[in-house]
DNA sequence: AATGAATGAGCGTTCATTCAT
DNA sequence: TATGAATGAACGCTCATTCAT
């Protein structure tokens, strides 16, 4: 009987940690925090409740982890990642990004949507998530200066209030809003507007 | 010698049950229906824990209650008041309205959404407002329809995003998201945009 | 706007206490002490709550007042009530006196067998009920003694034994054990086994 | 580093299991199922208050787990075991079995004959036990039968009677009622009263 | 005498967390 | 690392009892 190789091990335990991160993400997304129990996040990652308790110190502790190791998803958003584009290619960029994690990750929105809505752990998710934010906004107010924008700090909050609707709708029916021609929608509004400035 | 009149007695009846959901209403919104506590109602009402149970039947019960006995304030929301506004006047009067609910009742419209983001009570709260919402849809698209939009239905769903978006914030919120110069804004955007066409 | 005449006063009164006993009877036989709630006594009485409790100090003191006042019934059962019969027709009445409490008052009985078989309340009852108990069993082994018994004491039990089985059936389901063929049987075998001796 | 072993976790789990299943018949049986908490079952038991849920889905699961699991108790008094023996023979070993149980298991007994006095687990009771009974009161029916009595049926039921009764004494009370001396006069009121025939 | 709204201790049950293995 | 039996605080809810009228 050799010893299961320290790597082997290792890959088992971040395999189980992913796990019980992905069961929780999609629980808590669907139904909340507080109405996500430790056994169905046991369950549905398959392992027992006793390992999620070795992953992590509580409850709050995995959702703590899902905030924090999902940060760097917003990144594309908050950052301007190509500087030599034009600023109507870099909003056009900034909605793509946008809409590819609202495809690809609609479970974490949502629950940063729900997290939002929340008066305890807004503020907890706000101070984790304050440099990108700011970063965020700072970028989406420069977009619009650049367009022309008059008032870029009001065309900023309802490119992001926008973008809230947008995902508080599709994440919970996708069928019923399908998100390409939403987006399209969204393009030709705002340079419709843009432009008529 | 007497009991209590009846009047009285159904007076201090209904006090203590509107006092009892104005309670829950807060507290569902701002912690959700699951994190709050029956304990935490009771307190917060001032009744006993064992009154709310006189008045309703369950926890969800109360839930229920909210929902069904608010449905009436989105009225203005869902249907045509005055016939004799212009489509332009009648869509001012629709945001005007619907500011208005979310001013007047932040916490209601705070429930709502995080209702909609939830598996569960998603359902059923689309089944009880139903009509409302189909009333709504058909109002907004037939509004956008005369105002000379070409894709009234994508028109429809943008005008609700951007409601949803800004609820989202303004309820959480308020002081930093102020609701009339976003209102202002909601409107010179708009107007912008359907002019154009 | 005369007073209410005393007299007429205390006869309601009368009423309102009889009708709690009356509807408490039947609830403790057929679903217990315990599985009762004060609200099904007064909605079975229909009477307010209030009232219960300004007749009866507590639930338990409904219990005891109901032994109480219905210690009497026994009485024909414990006590000799004619002296000019022979012991075979004393026994005859007093099975005759026992089957017709049972028919009579079939919840009153239940409830003494419930009773019976609980061990905080059958010493209760066992106090209160005490000399009556006495004075029966004397009166029944005194009866076998003169009917020729040779065990008068085992005969005293098993005569209360077969009244306690028979009522233990009979009060559940009089349809399915009709109590004269019973008695009739009862007696056959009662004078086939003392003629035998 | 591994997990306990199955069967060592199985046997605790089987352990603590039949704690509580032995915890809560006594108490059912002294002091009714409603009048019993499930703090008592758990201090009883020597276990803790959760772990009777994680066994038992509701208070009424572990009454239900506690007649299912000792219907099999009923076995030897409900079918003939031996058909060697004569018909007295067989009498006299029913009517042994029957004391025997009433001496083992005076619990069980007491609860069967509290479940039968209430309204709403008496039906319950008898559908999980209906098979039973049928056999039982149709075996002892023919015994009778093959004994000569003229009217099998009412001497059935009143052996039957008989039994409750003596249950119902005995196991409240067992040192005032001695089973054995009374047994012993069963059997010869029993016969006295059949020879005659 | 009578009402029923109101109370709060305590009930059955849930669930995050611990721990022996 | 991994298990799941075990814990107990806290939950939603019940119910005997009180009290203003």
């Amino acid at each position: 009987m050799s010893p299961r190789s320290k790597k082997l091990s290792e890959q088992m335990k971040a395999e189980s940690r992913k796990a019980i991160l992905n069961a929780s993400l999609k629980l808590f997304a669907k139904k909340g925090y507080s109405a996500t129990t430790t056994d169905e996040i046991a369950r549905k990652a398959k392992v027992s409740k006793g390992l999620i308790f070795s992953h992590f110190s509580s409850k709050e502790d995995i959702l703590f982890s899902i905030i924090d190791e999902n940060v760097e998803r917003w990144l594309p958003i908050a950052i301007d990642t190509d500087e030599n584009l034009s600023p109507k290619e870099k909003i056009i960029s900034l909605i793509n990004s946008m809409m590819n994690l609202l495809k690809t990750e609609p479970d974490l929105i949502r629950l940063s949507l729900r997290l939002n809505l929340d008066e305890s752990y807004r503020k907890i998710i706000e101070k984790r998530g304050k440099e990108l934010m700011e970063k965020f906004l700072s970028r989406v107010r420069n977009l619009f200066k650049q367009l022309g924008s008059k008032n870029p700090d009001l065309d900023c909050y309802l490119f992001m209030f926008l973008f809230d609707g947008i995902s508080a709708n599709y994440t919970v029916a996708p069928d019923l809003f399908p998100i390409e021609p939403i987006k399209e929608h969204f393009f030709k509004v705002m340079f419709t507007y843009l432009k008529k400035k």
